[in-house]
DNA sequence: GCCGTTTTCGGCCCGACTGTTTTCAGTCG
């Protein structure tokens, strides 16, 4: 079992219990625990319970249950739970406005167990004499059943988009001195639930109401003086937030997140004697907040409860803050590290510019070099190229050298891994491209364990440089073919295989926490765009994004290598 | 259920908005 599978199991308890009305203290310590084991790297499945113990969040009765789950893939405190309460009483959950205590009374006054029933009775007016269900509630409840049933989750890339939209238009409303995108979106997260605007300005009121007058929006869900929630016309939703200047800091802190973080932060703030809250940091004795001691700026916030300021890529509860408390953060990669791309493809195969097209985008863009891609011949549905192809497309690239100066080219190819993990060329002629990056396109049904050895033997190949995106998975499309990441992981790291961290918006694959892993396991990682077109090297902001996120800094890239430490890495791997 | 720079017991982050309340509970982030 995967530790995301194990962090579900933990996290439906904490929900179950939620509905049982348990000490609420006992709900936050499974939803910790879970968030703890979705963002570990390491597998928790077959660690003993000493071991689990370690990690922060879980003590000895939830390393029990780990165990248990290790064992029989469930535990028994959960199967108790989830004969007392139906599987469609937790989607009821999901609908804006019903939480844990009107879903109870739902279920057990009205009998009510899944969405399709409370529809029923609230469109047949059953809900009415409820205790808690009064008019507005049971409207919001039909409004909110519409929301639960389509609810989208946005694509990284695509909420970037929105925000650019929507922070230009904030911007320019009267009485606006700053605003900026907040969020999971801030933090980098692979895709966004709902988006935070924070603006700082002395009328909020104004601000508020003529952002809810925005014609962009389909629905205003509440409005007051400091905060707004509207439904985008897309289906999203966007939260607004308004504080004064002074506290502009401190709020971007709070609602940047994570909850995770926050909690941690305020934590670590009362056992020194302080006090966070979007407004600032106080003295824990100041009760009335009259005196901040930081909150116009975030360092300044991080500063005064003794911490380096935590880029927001890393505030999710993973180590942070003692990574601050120390000195330690890691110098993440930036843009400006970068200094090529491994991953691309032309109009040989299924691109839409040109080899020469390519060649002069990655110049533009300021890279020292550029690998330039193509599929093989196997994948034919892409037109890949067979060897006398191939070897046309290198003739071409060494014309192209000749005209396109500034710029070192090399010719990768991104080579399909064959269902019994052989490459889809004869090694002589893989020794003629100078980076091979290994990826699966193909027979995705395939049993895991045959998966497994599939891309275990490609990862052990030492004429595959890279393996492309490892799990196949495209977001809210496709989900990862079944194999078993660790061992894979594990083989690259014996022969120093890369793994490509892929910046396709719908890919990002490997994630963070699988980069995360593969950096401890000490293998080097590569961030590529798998650019289809010029304007695609963008998607290297993308994978810039999960690379930070993995806490990755340039010495850990491939891509930070110059062109001599590059063909320096690539000979070793050849001799 | 977890945890310890006052603690192995008694705490556990904090505030805004809404609706059903007549002083507060539920929900959300």
């Amino acid at each position: 079992m995967t530790n995301g599978e194990v962090a579900a199991l933990l996290s439906e308890m904490a929900v179950l219990l939620e509905l049982a009305g348990e000490n609420p203290f006992r709900v936050r310590a499974y939803q910790r625990a879970s968030l703890a084991l979705a963002s570990l790297p390491r597998p928790v499945c077959g660690l003993s319970e000493k071991e689990l113990k370690q990690i922060p969040g879980v003590g000895a009765g939830i390393a029990a249950a780990i165990v248990e789950i290790a064992g029989g893939g469930t535990f028994a405190d959960l199967r108790t739970l989830r004969e007392r309460f139906p599987a469609g009483l937790i989607g009821l959950l999901r609908v804006p406005g019903l939480g844990p205590k009107r879903a109870r009374i739902l279920f057990d006054t009205a009998g009510i167990d899944s969405l399709e029933r409370l529809k029923a009775a609230a469109s047949a007016g059953k809900l009415k004499g409820l205790k808690g269900f009064g008019d507005k509630v049971i409207e919001s409840i039909l409004k909110g059943l519409e929301f639960a049933a389509e609810k989208p989750r946005l694509l990284w890339w695509d909420a970037r988009a929105l925000v650019g939209e929507l922070l230009g238009a904030v911007r320019a409303l009267p009485g606006v001195a700053k605003a900026e995108a907040a969020g999971s979106f801030r933090r980098g997260r692979e895709t966004i639930g709902d988006l935070d605007i924070l603006v700082a300005a002395s009328d909020g009121g104004a601000v508020i109401d003529a952002f809810t007058r925005f014609p962009q929006f389909a629905r205003v869900l509440a409005a007051g003086d400091t905060k707004a929630s509207v439904v985008h016309a897309t289906g999203v939703q966007i939260d607004l937030r308004v504080v004064p200047e002074a506290s502009f800091g401190a709020a971007l802190q709070y609602f940047t997140g994570s909850k995770d973080h926050n909690v941690a932060l305020r934590e670590w703030a009362l056992k020194r004697g302080l006090m966070v809250n979007e407004y600032g940091v106080f003295k824990k004795d100041d009760t009335k907040h009259a005196r901040p001691l930081a909150g116009k700026t975030e360092a300044e916030v991080y500063r005064a409860l003794g911490l380096g300021w935590i880029p927001p890529e890393l505030r999710e509860n993973r180590g942070e803050l003692a990574a601050a408390a120390a000195g330690r953060l890691p110098r993440l990669v930036e843009a400006k590290d970068v200094k090529g791309d491994f991953h691309n493809h032309s109009t040989h195969t299924d691109g839409r510019h040109s080899l020469e097209q390519m060649a002069r985008a990655a110049l533009a863009r300021g890279w020292e070099w550029v690998a330039l891609g193509d599929h093989t011949q196997s994948l034919t549905v892409a037109s890949g190229l067979d060897v006398p192809r191939l070897r046309a497309t290198i003739r071409e690239l060494a014309e192209i050298r000749k005209k396109v100066k500034g710029i070192e080219l090399l010719r990768s190819m991104e080579v399909d891994i064959l269902e019994d993990g052989r490459l889809d060329y004869e090694d002589p002629v893989l020794d003629e491209i100078d980076v091979v990056i290994g990826s699966v396109h193909s027979r995705f049904k395939q049993p895991p364990e045959e998966m497994t050895a599939r891309l275990v033997k490609a990862a052990s190949n030492r004429r595959c440089d890279i393996i492309g995106h490892l799990s196949g998975r495209l977001i809210n499309k496709r989900p990862a073919y079944g194999f078993d990441a660790e061992a894979v992981l594990r083989a690259a790291a014996e022969t120093g295989t890369a793994f490509e961290i892929n910046g396709q918006p719908d890919r990002q694959d490997v994630d963070d926490v699988r980069a995360r892993r593969c950096r401890e396991l000490g293998g080097p990682l590569a961030v590529d765009t798998d650019a289809h077109s010029t304007g695609e090297f963008d998607f290297m902001e993308m994978a810039l994004v999960i690379a930070r996120r993995a806490w990755l800094e340039p010495k850990d890239l491939l891509n930070c290598l110059s062109y001599r430490e590059l063909r320096e890495w690539l000979k070793g791997r050849s001799s």
